[in-house]
DNA sequence: CGAGGCATGTAACGAGTTACATGATTGC
DNA sequence: GCAATCATGTAACTCGTTACATGCCTCG
C-alpha cells in the first residue's frame, strides 16, 4: 500500500471513529476542507470504504430515514481500530520531503529577455500573495486542524520569500546557465 | 495537457535545446539529480520524447558511433522551440499550492498517548533534520540549478520550524480534538 | 562465459479522475 | 414539469511505475 492510499484511509477511519457516518456525509466534510489541502473524489472514496469493509476494518449497515436514498453508515470494527492506530503512527512519524515540480522552468528562465522573466516571476510571486490572501489568519493554535493550517501558511509564506530571493537574484544578473551546470 | 506533463516535456525540451541528446543520456542527467526534485522514469521519458517527435516539436535521426548500440538523437524543431517558449513561459508564471499528504495524522493525534505522541513527532523531526543534512549548504547563488536547490532548503527549513511549533503546542498541551472541529 | 553497462522500448498493473447511470424526493 | 439535492456507484480514460524483453559489447 503507497503513501497516499495509507494516508487517505487514515482519514476516513479517523472520521469514522469519531462516529459512524455514510458516504456522502464523509464527502461532504473533506470536501469543505479542501483548503487545508485534503482533496479526494466520491468515486475513490466509495471505492476505499468498500476495499476497507473487504478487510474487515468497516462494517457497513443500511438505514433508511424518512424519505432520504438509503445510506451505508460505515462503522469502525476492532480490526479497524488496530488498522487505524497502526496507520497512525507510522504516518505520524514519517516524512517524505516535498516533490515539486514548478520549478523546471527556473533552470531555463535565462532563453527570456530580462524584462520578460522578471515579469513573468511577478506574476507567479502575485499567485502565491493572493493565495496567501485566501487564508483567514490562525489567532491561536488550538486543535491539531490549526497546525495543518499552519503548515499551509508557513509553506506560502516561505514560497514567497524564496520567490523574492530569485527575483533579488535575477535583477541582479547573478544568474547564468550552461549546460554543464546540469 | 497536465501540469506534470508540462513540467517533464519542459525538462526534455530545455535539455535538447541546449544540446542534442540521445534518450539515454537525458535519462542519465535526469537521475543525476534526483536530489533537486527532478524525476522522470525512462519509460516515461522514452513516451514523452517519442509523442514529441509525433507533434513535430523534435526530430531523430539514428546514430552509430564505434561498437556502442544506436542511438537515438533528438534535436528541437521550429515548432520544438516555439513550444518550448511558451511551456516556459506558462510555467514560469504560475504557481498551484503544494499538496502535502503527511498532514492527516496530525488531525489524529490525540488518539495516542501524550508521550508515544511526543516520541512519534520527534522521530519525524528527525527525518527531517537528516534531509537538511544530507543537502550541501549553498555557498552561493550563481547558477539557475542554485535557485531549485535553494527552494528544497527553504522548505526543510520551514518544515523543521513548523514541526517545533507543533510539538512545543503539544507539550503545552494546547491542542484538543472534537468533531465539530473537522 | 557470465555479469554488467549501453540503448530502446513493451506489457501489465495500479491509482485517480471525469463523466455518466440510477432513482427517489423537494422546490420553483 | 424541470432542476437540484441526496446517495451510491460504474466505465472509460489518463498517467505513471515496475518488471520484463531484446541485443550487442566489454571486462574480468
Amino acid at each position: 500500500m503507497e503513501g497516499q492510499i495509507v494516508e487517505r484511509k487514515l482519514l476516513l477511519l479517523g472520521m469514522l471513529r469519531m462516529q459512524d457516518m455514510h458516504g456522502y456525509q464523509l464527502n461532504e466534510m473533506i470536501d469543505s476542507h479542501i483548503q487545508a489541502g485534503f482533496a479526494l473524489k466520491k468515486p475513490t472514496m466509495y471505492k476505499l470504504l468498500n476495499a476497507m469493509v473487504e478487510d474487515g476494518w468497516l462494517t457497513c449497515a443500511t438505514h433508511k430515514e424518512g424519505n432520504y436514498p438509503t445510506r451505508r453508515v460505515y462503522s469502525l470494527t476492532a480490526a479497524g481500530e488496530l488498522a487505524f492506530m497502526k496507520l497512525l503512527r507510522d504516518s505520524l512519524s514519517a516524512y517524505s520531503p516535498i516533490e515539486y515540480q514548478g520549478n523546471v522552468s527556473l533552470l531555463f528562465m535565462n532563453a527570456l529577455p530580462e524584462d520578460e522573466r522578471m515579469a513573468l516571476l511577478h506574476r507567479r510571486r502575485e499567485i502565491v500573495k493572493s493565495l496567501q490572501h485566501a487564508m483567514h489568519p490562525l489567532p491561536a493554535i488550538s486543535n491539531p486542524h490549526d497546525l495543518v493550517q499552519l503548515h499551509q501558511i508557513r509553506h506560502l509564506e516561505t514560497e514567497l520569500a524564496w520567490l523574492d530571493e530569485v527575483i533579488a537574484s535575477v535583477s541582479e544578473e547573478r544568474i547564468h546557465l550552461e549546460l554543464s551546470q546540469f
